[in-house]
This record gives C-alpha cells, structure tokens and sequence, in this order.
DNA sequence: GGACAAGTTCGATGAACATCGAACTTATTC
DNA sequence: GAATAAGTTCGATGTTCATCGAACTTGTCC
C-alpha cells in the first residue's frame, strides 16, 4: 500500500474558514486545487515563498477542514474537500473559489 | 434634507472582504443588517463590546465596501451594499450570510 | 551507506489587529 | 446655554500571525 491519508478534521466554523480563505496564498493554494479538481503535488501550489511558510499554510488550511494530506510514493499531496466543506457551508467554497478565478 | 450619505468605497478585493468577514464580531454585524434588509441603527448591531471597538468593525466593513452609512434625525445608520457586493463577487456574500444564520 | 530531495517543526522577528478608556464632535433636549 | 446621548478618533496594550532560516525526518537513488 503506497497511499496514507491523514485523519481529517472537521469543517471548522464559518469564521474560522472565511479566516483561513482570506490569505491571498492560501486562496491561490485552494484555487489551484479547485481548478485540478483532484490531489496536486504540495510544490505545485505555491510560488515566492519558502518551503516552510507554505507548510504552514497548509496546516492552516487542513485544520480548517478545508484541505485533506495524502502521501503516496514519497510525494505529498493536497486534496480540497469539496464535498465535505459544501456539506458544512453550502454555497461558500464555490461562490468564494468562482470569485477568485478572476 | 435630514438624510446625508458618506462617499461610498469600490468593493475591495476578494481577500480583504473575506477577511472583513473573517471576524465573529463583523460577521454578526452582516448578518443582522442582513436580516433587516435596509438600514439599521449602530447600537443594534452589536451586544458586549464598547462603542470605540464597533465604531473599529464599522470602518473595517466600510473599507470593504461592505457597509454604508448615513445619517438621518442625528442618528447614524448602516447599510448592507448587497447589490454592489454581489455585482462585484458574485454569490459570496449571500452563500456567506446564509451560512451564518445556523 | 551516503547524497539528495521534499516536507515538517521549531524559534525568532516584525507587522497587523482587536480591544479598551479617554477625549473630542455633533445633535438633541430642557 | 448646559447637559445628555451617540459616534468617532486617538494612544496604548497584548495577542495573533506571516515569514524566514535552521535543524530534523522520511524516502529515493546511486
């Protein structure tokens, strides 16, 4: 078995996500991941900041509940959880990342 | 004429609406100007903080193109610029709203 | 095993911000 | 005009947070 995914943890509360979405790098990081619509590489996410700042990010990100960490072969990956945070919030993700697109 | 109109913002960008929305304080704000649907007086948009820190909120929102405000009677009031908001971020603020109200 | 690549964790740092109280402005009321 | 009420502005304060570099972990490749 060469694929892990993490524990997920829940859709934290609206604010708490609006909080998580209003950084301009981890908007890109979910939009990048809406637009793939599937797990993406970590390096593919980002660009003009250190490795560690964006680990950061995306722990904020999945302790929102809004991202979800898997491991295959060696190489990370981040997967958006649509259907989970459209579950919690429904309309929000998909009104926000639409928004973003331009 | 009893009734004054301050100059109106453009709409931030999106990460600054998200994160004028991102604070449990403002957030409540939108909603009960949500729920009223026109103009509400300052003092019933918030409940347990000093008039200094909702007079901080207010200009946040306001920065954002959120809010409004007009005088009319010497009183102050505030406006949800829904129209504006929605022209410019189409769906957010109202799957954002909606979401707040559970 | 040694070298390399990819992420994470840890401290430190500097900036942004939520909150408060006090002082000021403006309008109403007696 | 004095007093009151409603908001705003101004400093000050403490906290949160984005960022970095360095050290550590894990897995791959020669």
């Amino acid at each position: 078995m060469t694929t892990e995914t993490s524990g997920t943890a829940p859709v934290a509360p609206l604010p708490d996500v609006l909080d998580a979405l209003s950084d301009p790098v981890r908007l890109e990081m979910v939009r990048r991941l809406a637009a793939e619509g599937g797990p993406v590489a970590c390096s593919r996410l980002y660009d003009g900041i250190g490795k560690s700042t964006a680990s950061h990010h995306f722990k904020t990100l999945r302790e929102a509940g809004i991202i979800e960490r898997s491991s295959r072969d060696g190489q990370t990956f981040q997967r958006l959880r649509v259907d989970e945070v459209e579950e919690a919030l429904p309309g929000v993700l998909t009104a926000i990342v639409a928004a973003a697109r331009r």
